[in-house]
DNA sequence: CCACTTAGGTCAGCTTCAGTCCGCAATAGC
DNA sequence: GCTATTGCGGACTGAAGCTGACCTAAGTGG
């Protein structure tokens, strides 16, 4: 009985919208006795689904929360927001989260109705991230790929190669691995018959996705530990310009510690009164600066050009700063 | 029937899992026959789920996007991601679905497993964004104000004023409102026997829900619009440092627009050349050395604070230059 | 004590379900 | 053009499920 079923759903629609429905008020609306509502209750309860109920006046159902999340009915502008939080997510805000991210906005815009996924692109274009990460990559392609990767379909695309020479590729994608500021397709490539990495922000135009592909397990089983082994080999990764920045603030490290979020940068204690800041992978323009206004003494240890910069900075704020004082 | 609705849910998932299925497979999964699956999926399609069907030699099902969002089945670690980007979105990285954001996070930890709002917290405690916001604000209280207001239940919390006295509260809270740095709960205070707004990140302690309250409509019937008027009454809301940041930079204007997020500042052309930033509210710290850091000459228009506080930058980064230079 | 609200049994009448068997249609590859 | 694969849908049948109506029980708060 589809009647039954979608009636099912309703119900738990109803539910999560708001927090109390007397049994009364969910017959009305769903336009069914009382009793069939009793009946309801009792399949969703068979479900899974731990609906609570209290007798009395004042009494009412609830959906509460149980061993398994029940499905999420969720309204368009819910949607859109879910939709823009994991791609937020997926871009690298939240540390740790990234690939899961993908994975579920893959899922969520295999079926979101097209005009919410304009509403989202018009909200993700105008985030445009006060971020320190450099390359801004495309939610949209990002979670196209993911999804060719879950269903082993093949991919073709046009890449750009690190020597600047665009080329066609066409490949079995298999995994998409974040390396802590980049995106990595591990894909088998069909022309040169191998494995390759590839940087997704490297990818230009449209993906074309193609038709079922061979499921094929990536060299050593791990994609994560695949990619980071390539980006060894290659010295990539340290993104060329190397060193992590160093920064000595003569303040507590407890209280450093809460300005400086854990996942740009790491706070050691230096003395009592001291701690040195270091940025995990290469600094970025950010890093100093925002070590310059947390408002402490600070130092810099390192690397060269981390100074250089800074001059840059002392030199135009000087010179902003000198102009009408 | 509870088997054809669970059977039919079973469905949904497997379909949004992955891309495409065969009805063979479908059915060994579901364990019922082919036949069964192909009425089964007639069913999602008369509920108004497009799954699209190919015939044929590598053909089989899929689900399309539809006009309606289907339930979302997510598993663990796609409803924590989901969870986490709600968080970020909520606490205003992207302008314009923060109210919505909290909406649907909401709903969500209503019936997220606890084992997964473990998860959640853990992850967002370790989030700390890079932000130039000063209030971290708590997500799990703002979830919660929020679900009091969607089901008219009572809350009673304790309060901080300006002045720095604490109170307790009864309240009937009606909305939540995002002012564009701040949260605010419009609630009908009961011992007041007034509408009052709340600073939510004056809200101290646990707040306790109580039960039914009555349905209020806000004063005026917009709660935005009455927070609106409320903070300019108070002339809060400058944040009472006041004016806005501004400052010149010598670069085009479409240039510095790709720099500088939408959400804090806005940029207006000054000659083909230059262009003049101008924060958003009030200015924060971080925004002139944000400006400093984008590799362009710049300028302080004013106010004078900001000024003097890019004075103590040149100074401290300045001595850290010349520290080791 | 009363009003409200959930809980659940039972019965009758009706509908739907799931499996089985069938022929048909479309598609891709050989 | 042939063939294998895969979806489509009709017909039949016994079993199962659904809904509403009616009734009683029981918990809750004023």
């Amino acid at each position: 009985m589809v009647q039954t079923s979608a009636r099912l759903l309703a119900l738990l629609s109803l539910l999560q919208m708001r927090r109390e429905w007397t049994g009364d008020e969910l017959a009305d609306r769903l336009e069914v006795g009382p009793r069939t509502i009793r009946r309801d209750v009792d399949k969703l309860r068979s479900l899974g689904y731990p609906v609570e109920s209290a007798r009395g006046v004042a009494g009412g159902y609830r959906l509460g929360a149980g061993g398994e999340l029940p499905p999420l009915l969720l309204d368009d502008a819910e949607a859109v927001a879910v939709a823009v939080g994991l791609r937020t997510a997926a871009s690298g805000s939240i540390a740790g989260i990234e690939e899961t991210s993908v994975r579920a906005l893959a899922k969520l815009e295999q079926v979101l109705p097209s005009r919410l996924r304009r509403r989202v692109r018009a909200l993700g274009d105008a985030t445009s991230a006060f971020s320190f990460e450099e390359p801004q990559i495309d939610a949209d392609l990002l979670a196209e790929v993911a999804a060719a990767c879950r269903d082993g379909s093949q991919l073709r695309f046009s890449y750009v190669a690190r020597d600047d020479r665009s080329s066609q590729r066409h490949t079995e994608p298999a995994a998409v691995v974040y390396s802590g500021h980049r995106w990595y397709l591990v894909a088998f490539d069909l022309q040169r018959d191998d494995w390759r990495t590839f940087r997704v922000d490297r990818i230009r135009g449209r993906v074309r996705v193609g038709g079922r592909g061979r499921r094929r397990t990536v060299p050593g089983g791990d994609p994560a530990a695949y990619v980071k082994r390539q980006l060894q080999r290659r010295g990539e990764e340290r993104d060329g310009s190397g060193e992590p920045g160093r920064v000595r603030v003569t303040a507590p490290a407890l209280k450093v510690r809460q300005r400086v979020p854990g996942r740009y940068a790491t706070v050691e204690p230096d003395g009592e009164h001291a701690c040195i800041v270091s940025t995990r992978g290469a600094w970025h323009t950010g890093f100093v600066v925002w070590m310059a206004s947390i408002g402490e003494p600070i130092e810099i240890l390192g690397p060269d050009e981390l100074r250089e910069f800074a001059h840059g900075v002392v030199d135009r704020l000087g010179a902003a700063v000198a102009d009408r004082a």
